[in-house]
DNA sequence: GTCTATACATGGATAGAC
DNA sequence: GTCTATCCATGTATAGAC
């Protein structure tokens, strides 16, 4: 049956793309896990690049929704505060990803840190199109906090911000790893968070701009 | 003639590699650019990973050294006036690059970004390998800097920034396009580093730490 | 020592049989 | 719709020419 190739499929593709990337997963180790023939990937999918974009389809339709969900509740703040619950509210959905699997959130945003970096540009776009409207929402409320700073300087803090993020997130392995060797601290995936949410409230909500070099 | 094959190697790759990214060029790219037999590559460089190392290498123990320099010269300073004393310290080296070869800083970058990204950890071993007392000597700065953060504190911030630094050169070029159509603006790799510096200073130099979710 | 030619295993993709 | 057989390109390794 077609939807238990596919299905069977992501299911493989997910494990092994969280595991060891993107790239060092081949379609025959995702095919001979799924147990379904080499060529069913391209039937189904098309391309690789496709099957990753599907295998983060399934979160992000749990994800945005719950964003948006969370946009419209919130009581707008200003400054540093605003930016901060702003934040936060975005990590609760993250985390409860978990629920849709076990160990959910940290296999979408191994999944989400791999592919952007991976991908050359073909994920954002993914994203922009399928989602853009609850980025739009989280933009103009980030706006709302910070209604000093320019459109231009937010842009980029917005991408600085991203990129702390998707690098903590595609080498979280790595984090968890020097962090046990160095300080012997066991790390979770909401620990990474935890700590992340204020490094990046506060780089965003900085008062000063840029200055010539 | 051994030293110009290898040069001649290196500079193709370099080339492409900040180009199109070390992924997405091949072994038969590289040497029909350099116009130089297909397994010279594994003769003279052992393996296509090698050969990014070696491509970074030359352009590492360039900025490495002035970087020692700074660190020697730095008045130490505390707070976030010492964290973007040092950042600044730092970026200029980097610009200085422009010097070694037109275009430098931002080949370099973009190399080093994608490089960092695409590797897997490699990079991240080679740099501390080689240049580790350098690193060292910028973690010992910055300690001084802050003293009242702990080291695992310190650990997840300068993790989160170099996330911020690596993601935004290896997307240098996509963030320099969305700059031009939605702001306007004309983007070049000083200025993508001059917004870098406040936001990561501000991010490391936070008071607060982490807290619950 | 260098370099060339070439072989090999594996990658993703596809046309066509069933 | 599904799978087999096959294609072409890739990174790597090696044998042998200069």
């Amino acid at each position: 049956m077609s939807k238990q190739t596919k299905a069977r499929i992501i299911d493989a593709a997910e494990a092994l793309f969280a595991e060891q990337g993107y790239g060092q997963t081949s379609m025959r180790e995702i095919t001979s896990k799924a147990n379904v023939n080499l060529a069913s990937v391209n039937y189904h999918f098309g391309s690789k690049k496709n099957l990753i974009q599907a295998v983060l389809k399934r979160y992000f339709d749990v994800l945005m929704p719950q964003v948006d969900d969370m946009l419209e509740k919130l009581i707008p703040s200003q400054g540093r505060k605003g930016v901060d619950q702003l934040l936060q509210g975005l990590a609760l959905p993250l985390l409860h990803l978990n629920a849709v699997q076990p160990n959910g959130t940290e296999i979408f945003v191994q999944l989400l840190g791999k592919g952007y970096t991976e991908s050359q540009g073909h994920l954002r776009k993914f994203i922009l199109g399928n989602y853009g409207e609850t980025i739009e929402g989280l933009l103009s409320m980030l706006r709302i906090a910070l209604p000093a700073i320019p459109a231009d300087e937010l842009f980029w803090r917005l991408h600085f911000a991203i990129g702390s993020f998707v690098f903590s997130m595609a080498s979280s392995q790595a984090l968890k790893d020097i962090a046990k060797a160095d300080y012997q601290q066991d790390i979770e995936i909401q620990d990474v968070i935890a700590h992340l949410v204020p490094f990046v409230a506060q780089g965003i909500s900085a008062e000063g701009y840029a200055r010539e070099l």
